[in-house]
DNA sequence: AACACACTGTTTACGCTGTATACAGTCATA
DNA sequence: TATGACTGTATACAGCGTAAACAGTGTGTT
């Protein structure tokens, strides 16, 4: 609990929390992190995290590719600090007191409506549990839901997990959709229906007689929402498990991790030996262009130096 | 159901079915498909899916990156083609035939245990349904699970969608832990220990009161896994369901998708204009650099000259 | 048998990416 | 007033995906 901050706390981390020190000496910035941020936030809404480069950003700001670098340290700090601004605070209760199921549910689609607002967050590879404000107070909000029950710490924390898990899922497909949507130029109505039709003349009832059968029923054009059902499902599920705690039942048996006895140890060399090998392999490559070139270099050089005196 | 093939099918999924026909004339291919596939494959587990580029690939072969191109149109295509490559077919089910729940989780298990062989097909953004005949397998098997059921043709497909983005999401999380080990070259243990020491320095009672408890419980350093919590929760949600429908109960009325009438008709022009911005802003600022470096050029030229003839 | 041409793997080239380095100009502090 | 930390900029480099042009190969047709 000092107040040191750890020396290799990663950089983006830092800035996140705002203990970054401004500097005193020399000219007066013109551009600040926040603006930066934004104009990168406003250009990954619009055309998706990959049209995020250091260049298009400062184009925007109407600055130069590395005068970002005078503010960020890298991308990877930039888009780590986009995200903790597309994140921002989850939403206070609702009025009208719920219980923790309506509470959930309500944090549960502020956090789809943010990934259908920003769908690029969910493009950021997870590295870590992110320890950022924004995604600690959303974690703490769904904590906060679940502390007049039974449940133990451990399982609040799984259940706000499973409701994080739940909607970015959610998130994921209705992103990817659009993101056909976008880079096709047709609209979610006629993808979906095309969609429909490629699944109808490819899946065919011999070799997947059970999904055939979904399809004939028509699960692909329906338009209610399945990830409801399965957080419906869920929160049943919760609900019981409390009902059965407070009727003086246990908890249940913690589960250790899925794993593969067979692979652990065979793994590690495996994968050492096969990275070794790629990286031998591009090497030679390069080895061997480089002396071809040098090689046919020295042979015009000969040639020339040949005609010249002869 | 014509045999004839989509005219504007995307060519990976057609090489996904096997639909691609080989050429005839011009002499023998040295490569195929699956070799250049399996290449992909093994550097992307052991170096994770940015380490594979088309230079890359070529190299472990022994050829030169654009020859690849006579076999796949792209590298998406060969993204793809990894990705089912990679998804292989659902295991068959155990002998002593247990119930659907018990069939689910070992669907469960063995994506888990595929996500941790290859955590790189976590990082391949979704476009759509995925429509390869893998894909479509573990559908279709988790859909064979529930035949027995009284559920609807939704809801199995519901529930099967549930228990994939369960495991995707924890996939996602153990391959971020494993990517953050890979990179900083710290074995697992030491990492999760050093993210505890984070948590307990910046998360304070004062801003984060719950979560801060659920730290100092020592949530972080439990090695239960959470997720396993949330899939038996979920099931237990899903068998309650059943039985109140074998009971004569009703289905649950189909909710409507999570939606934000607020931004829905002020997105589209809005957004239409930002991006207007952006390609603006970059054209304008490319446009004043061309004319910069020619009149740049043009004044050294006549420099020149001036120099020259005085 | 001879030609046409579809097809092979290679080379070269282009515009893009992130960012290391060197630079001249600016401004608070010693 | 001199110092030197700091600003935004310019240049450079390796790497990326891939379009276009190339000489060589082998099948099909004349």
């Amino acid at each position: 609990m000092s107040d040191t901050v750890e020396p290799d706390l990663p950089r983006g981390i830092a800035l996140a929390w705002g203990i970054a020190a401004d500097p005193q000496r020399g000219p007066k910035r013109e551009m600040s992190v926040e603006r930066i941020v934004e104009a990168a936030v406003a250009i990954a809404d619009v055309e998706g995290l990959g049209a995020v480069s250091m260049a298009a950003v400062a184009a925007r700001l109407g600055y130069t590719p590395m005068s970002l670098y005078r503010y960020v340290s890298a991308k990877d700090d930039l888009v780590l600090l986009m995200q903790e601004e597309a994140t921002g605070l989850p939403p206070e209760p609702g009025d009208e007191a719920g219980g923790w199921r309506e509470r959930l549910e309500e944090l549960y689609r502020a956090q789809v409506l943010l990934y259908m607002r920003h769908p690029w967050v969910l493009d950021i590879p997870i590295s870590g549990s992110p320890i950022t404000p924004n995604s600690a107070a959303w974690m703490d909000a769904g904590l906060a839901a679940l502390v007049g029950t039974s449940l133990s710490h451990d399982e609040r924390l799984a259940v706000m997990l499973a409701i994080t898990g739940q909607s970015r899922w959610c998130g994921s497909v209705l992103a990817g959709y659009a993101r056909v949507a976008r880079e096709t130029g047709v609209d979610d109505a006629s993808i979906s229906q095309r969609e429909d039709q490629l699944y109808r003349s490819l899946i065919t009832g011999d070799a997947y007689p059970f999904l055939r059968d979904a399809i004939d029923a028509g699960v692909f054009v329906d338009d209610s929402d399945p990830f409801a059902y399965g957080l419906e499902r869920f929160l049943d599920g919760v609900a019981a498990y409390i009902a059965q705690l407070e009727a003086g039942g246990a908890h249940a048996p913690s589960r250790g991790w899925v794993s593969d006895p067979d692979a652990e140890l065979a793994a590690d060399k495996r994968f050492r030996d096969a990275r070794k090998s790629v990286r031998d392999a591009e090497r030679a490559l390069r080895d061997a262009r480089k002396h071809e070139r040098q090689a046919a270099r020295e042979a015009a050089e000969r040639l020339k130096r040949a005609g010249a005196s002869g």
